[in-house]
DNA sequence: CCCAAATTCATCCTTTCGGGTGACGGATTT
DNA sequence: AAATCCGTCACCCGAAAGGATGAATTTGGG
């Protein structure tokens, strides 16, 4: 930020001193002020859009891919970190074998986990949790 | 848009001329030109920000809410309407026999129909199949 | 240290899901 | 008319998922 704001005056010094330069340069001594300042105007104007879509491109990105959970509703629920690992891998459609595999536990396990996910968010089917938790912001 | 380019002609038109007031107003004639083209850079720069802002806000809420799903990929795959009703369904977390009940058919046809559709998605879950159709924008 | 919560695993049972196959009527295309 | 696609329904079978319950182990916090 810091670094923008001296990229910024510092472009505004040369853009003064090209206009200097020009002004002596071409003997066009009698470009008014109003065109300087339209000129100005304009070319910080665009710096101004720039700026803002730089400014903003990172929240535009951060609505839909980056994604951070509701902490809140989490520990509302009661749902601990395993039974949100169980969750987050239900989410991307693997089965409970494959989710067992993943976590190095039994499938039994993986069962109990996914059981109390389920009274937890109060659904009986994991696309039904797939749902509530999307809703919930509890998965991307 | 041709009503904000007029704005903005106008703005800086009313910059200038305010400007040239308090030029002779207050008898202060020494202002530099490089004074001027400062503060107008600075108001501009944030005029630009404001635009720019303004300009992509409607582009944020456009990324998720509103969705329009991608008809070239439905035939692509050669899903049908029946098949695509039943994949909304089934994301919504219905069971077979709820989305049965919904459509007014056996779930036997479900059954048929999901079964297709699990074909040409290539996947073998419902998970799955949720997933993929996410990521095709087959459903919100 | 101790207790509560979390994690782990198991068993039994029922329901749901998925794959495969076959069939029939209707609409469209060839 | 024949072929094709869609929608519908049925049956069978195995796999996966879900519910209920009990229990052992580990862990984090008071």
């Amino acid at each position: 930020m810091r670094k923008t704001i001296f990229l910024y005056g510092l472009s505004l010094a040369a853009l003064v001193a090209l206009l200097k330069f020009f002004e002596y340069r071409l003997f066009v001594r009698d470009l008014s002020v109003e065109v300087y300042i339209s000129v100005v105007a304009i070319l910080f104007t665009a710096l101004g859009v720039w700026i803002g879509l730089r400014l903003t491109r990172k929240k535009i990105v951060l609505i839909s891919p980056d994604f951070q959970l509701d902490t809140s509703v989490l520990s509302r629920l009661g749902i601990s970190k395993r039974e949100q690992e169980v969750l987050d891998l239900i989410s991307k459609g693997l089965s409970n074998q494959e989710i067992a595999d993943k976590l190095f536990v039994s499938i039994n396990t993986v069962k109990t986990h996914s059981s109390n996910l389920f009274q937890k968010l109060d659904v009986s089917r994991r696309t039904q949790a797939i749902q509530k938790a999307k809703a919930l912001r509890l998965i991307p």
